[in-house]
DNA sequence: AACATGACCTTTG
DNA sequence: CCAAAGGCCATGT
């Protein structure tokens, strides 16, 4: 279905975001080809399975913040990720101009 | 109906 | 006057 395609287009493009860098959920919709989908994106992360080698914390939303609420564990868990790769935080927000990147 | 968003507009500092 | 932050409506699955 036509769903698989640009899903599998999503986690190409998340594949290859290098570490330490990040990019937002509109840009990977927008680099796989399909600019309007960015909820879509985070739809797809939702359902990748844990065992998944896919970096999706390397994937943000436009404000330089996780989708997350500050207290969730999964906020604490995707926060400590980018961390451990170099990416740094101001206050709950990633300095983009310093790590999003750029395909 | 619900969502792991984005862009725009208005208000603060 | 410019920048950052928050709220509201629009998009697409």
């Amino acid at each position: 279905m036509a769903q698989a395609d640009y899903l599998a287009k999503f986690w190409m493009v998340i594949a290859h975001i290098p570490e330490g860098k990040v990019a937002t959920y509109g840009d990977v919709a927008a680099m796989a080809g399909y600019p309007r989908m960015a909820r879509a994106v985070g739809r797809c992360l939702k359902n990748l399975p844990e065992d998944s080698n896919l970096p999706w914390h390397r994937v943000i939303n436009a404000k330089g913040m996780l989708s997350f609420p500050l207290d969730s564990a999964k906020y604490c868990q995707q926060r400590q990720l980018l961390e451990s790769e170099g990416v740094l935080f101001q206050q709950h927000k990633i300095a983009l101009a310093r790590h999003r990147w750029r395909g």
